[in-house]
DNA sequence: TATGAATGAGACTTCATTCAT
DNA sequence: GATGAATGAAGTCTCATTCAT
């Protein structure tokens, strides 16, 4: 879109705006027009990168899923080739709490884009990532677990971690959010052991 | 609030209205005209039982806790004695996805309740009850762990089931739901096992 | 309009309440259904005898009217023959005073009935009644005058006396009301002895 | 508030249509749709620059109070040395009178600022005004006066003319105004010739 | 490009009045 | 008579989006 390096800044600086926004008041509360201010353009401006609210939200949800991808890159892939699979769940789940706790984004894209019917596209994309992602590793720790047990546990993995961050964000105070991390790697643990004696 | 039987039935088909449109588009989507027209009355009589539309909003919640609240009373407390604890968290479960399968208020109340910043309260509700109520279950089983090991346990269950729960409701197709219900089984089997032999 | 005590009571109720709340709100903001509650009526009760908000105005305008014509009768009917006329300026003046300082109903019917324009007919009725009486009282102290002269004078009488109190109502603090109601006698003497000076 | 050339000019036609539109028909009648219509805007436009309809009749007053003082300004200062304060009187009455009768902001400002509780701030503000002003004109020809005497005196100057062209206003048919001009000027005189014949 | 004025559909809410019970 | 539910026009205000400058 923008090709001047001040248009570029531009954009930036909205999106940063916008996801402030709508993670502080959700997607219908936020205005264009506050996001414009505080992204310390005008409302014109807003309109010449963005052709609606949606588009912008979209943006937001974008980008944020680029920086979670690269996150991960770093985190994991170097380390897996020797890494029983326990540290490797263990890693993820950190490395998942990390990006959670530390980012206004994650309530606003990964919830919201989960529930507000309107936005949904925008909220699997990310749950489909991890979905992938962990199916690969998971291939790679269990070759011979049948496919669509294997899809099934990814699923679940990656919807356990989820509604876990999302209970483990709103705990007050902080020392419970990391009991419940604990406790899903745990659980996870517990689970993937039985799931892998079962069916391989 | 109502005094006549015909404000009664009013105030109820409101309600049902409301939950339905909650539900569908959101809080913010829904719109009190509409509401009004669905439960066939005016946008008048809609104001004279609640003040506003968060008041509206409440209502739905506090009417659909005392729903679920009936639902369990009903379907666990009389089994309880004589059961092994695994079967209870089975019933609990299947009694959770039987309410959030049949009923349009669970996403309405149960997760924008928790999503949307305003509606907080009406969400927390929902959850305090659960977790207290299972605090009791496990109380009777594992009378001997220690009290701050049961709140986090229950928590744990209770968050867990809230989010395979979120994560069922809207898997498609419906075969996937099925089996996300059954994993979710197995998986807190799993770590409730670990947790008890662990803590005990 | 109502026949039995019962109804004679509720209307006398209505009118108590409608008289505060429009003094207190103004006529516009006044709603029926508080002065309906206030009175302990139902708000189907009031219309049971008033047809329109309106007209309920009218009635507190009416009632408020006969009393201010008593207050008059008593006070000063009696005494005029043999009183020089700065004793009856000053008599009327005070009379006037404490009408409006001990009724809520004088601004509320006074003031609001000249102003707001769909209320004029009712606001008009008092300064017309103030007017003629004034007049009448001149005629026996001037019987000379000019008969345009006399009307002339009687209506700023009456004007300037209603200004004057309208300001001392609202006077902080009452201290103030009273030196504002001693230098209105003080000038209206001046002016009537110099348009008498000159007109006879 | 606006910035470009286009935005102030609007602002005058929403404040111009507000004044005629507060007068017609009383504050709380005054519709902003009919206002906005009024001034040839949207009701978009009207609420770009004034956060809501009382802050629309403070700006309206605002206006009008400058435009008084302006007024007050040029008529008088000038020629203020080496008059006798007769003819100062008769000049302040004649400005005001000039002022009551040919803006229709008159009733819109100054009435209802008084007699409308909510509004009140707006009214006071002109006869703070008015009773300033007269007060240092008093100081120059009766400098031995006491001073709360002297305020008493401008209080009951402003009080009075406030009252008489109140009445003057809405006096049919146009030559009784006049009368009461004239009428006003001589009571006054006679009132303060008393004042000053007593207190000096 | 950037600005901010302009637009208007549409949301929530109020309230005088009517009507069934 | 009394009650209070029912109605709906109308009012204030918001906000995504467009457009003139």
């Amino acid at each position: 879109m923008p090709t001047q390096d001040r248009g570029r800044a531009r954009v930036e600086a909205i999106l940063d705006a916008a996801e402030i926004a709508f993670a502080e008041t959700g997607y219908d509360n936020a205005t264009t027009e506050a996001i414009a201010q505080r992204a310390g353009a005008s409302i014109g401006s807003l309109y010449q990168f963005f052709p609606n609210k949606r588009a912008l939200f979209e943006a937001v949800s974008t980008r944020y899923l680029g920086r979670v991808r690269e996150h991960f890159e770093g985190t994991l892939t170097a380390a897996l080739p020797d890494m029983p699979w326990e540290d490797v769940l263990d890693m993820s789940i950190d490395a998942s709490w990390a990006m959670a706790s530390s980012s206004p984004a994650f309530s606003a894209i990964w919830l919201q884009g989960r529930v507000t019917k309107q936005l949904l596209d925008a909220g699997y994309a990310l749950n489909r990532l991890f979905a992938d992602r962990t199916e690969q590793v998971l291939l790679r720790y269990a070759p011979t677990m049948p496919k669509k047990r294997r899809a099934l546990l990814a699923t679940m993995i990656v919807e356990t971690v989820s509604g876990m961050l999302f209970a483990a964000v709103r705990m007050i105070p902080a020392s419970t959010s990391q009991e419940i991390i604990v406790e899903t790697k745990r659980m996870l643990r517990a689970y993937v052991r039985d799931v892998i004696a079962t069916s391989t």
